[in-house]
DNA sequence: TGTGCACCCTCCCATCATGGGAGGGTCAAG
DNA sequence: CTTGACCCTCCCATGATGGGAGGGTGCACA
């Protein structure tokens, strides 16, 4: 296989194939006479949880470390389940920020007229003189 | 106020408020003859706005709309309620993003025993041979 | 056999928001 | 007048990704 059927094999980009090489994420692929990269059909796999890794959030520099448990026979489950439970609570952390944007801007745009006169309390809130924009926790009760 | 008190009085570091007058998001600060940058009430104020924005995950390029429309006092509010709700739906998709990743790690991370012994569901999920990670969807019923 | 097109190669640059650090000037307190 | 905290500019790095230039490869078809 050459990079453009490994690409669609795996659903990596050809760009994203040569830069998880060159930063040393997956082994430097065999090479044609010609210098193209040649895959087998192991390093297919090893891309493929490659991409399943990137797809649950991880980054690359996890994803070394999925790497070399996965491809050590004695590793620990529990090093797995720590490395994705740690994960996990950074993508909650994540969702909870995104949470409170969310709540916040779906407060005021509710508040938001939406019509051609200006006042419009989105503005108001970041445009306001105390420090931190209102929060759309409770509405005052 | 020098560019040190704008920091502490905006919570945007010195960095970043270097870098917000070099893109042209606000106007370049006055200078001082000593060539420091003097920040008065007003841009104090902008920048209060820009930093708030900013905590509500709005763009460098979006936060200079919400800029134009909260210094032109002809704005239609409709505007801004167009963006605010645009980017929340940039939010929202990525919160469910978000969820999906954790839902499927949650129930992989469940299901893994995290002790001494090497098997583990998310090692196999991520190392499948079918083309899609697992997901934490129905267990099938 | 030639030609053309799709593909591959490397190298460089850009993104976005942020921080680090070098090398050097300013200012105020002691 | 020194010291230390602060400021200046300029360059570099991050993380993951894409774009594009300039040039080589390989296959299919005339």
């Amino acid at each position: 296989m050459i990079i453009g059927e490994a690409s669609k094999a795996t659903g990596i980009s050809v760009k994203m194939l040569r830069y998880y090489e060159e930063i040393g994420l997956v082994r430097p692929a065999l090479r044609a006479y010609s210098g193209y990269r040649i895959y087998s059909d192991k390093s297919i796999a090893t891309l493929r949880f490659v991409r399943r890794a990137r797809d649950l959030g991880f980054q690359v520099k996890q994803i070394a470390s999925l790497l070399d448990l996965w491809q050590n026979g004695s590793r620990a489950s529990a090093d797995v389940k720590s490395l994705a439970t740690t994960h996990v609570q950074e993508l909650e952390q994540r969702r909870r920020e995104l949470d409170e944007m969310i709540a916040t801007l779906e407060h005021l745009a509710h508040h938001c007229h939406g019509d051609q006169r200006p006042d419009c309390p989105i503005l108001q809130s970041l445009g306001a003189e105390d420090s931190a924009p209102q929060k759309a926790t409770r509405p005052r009760g």
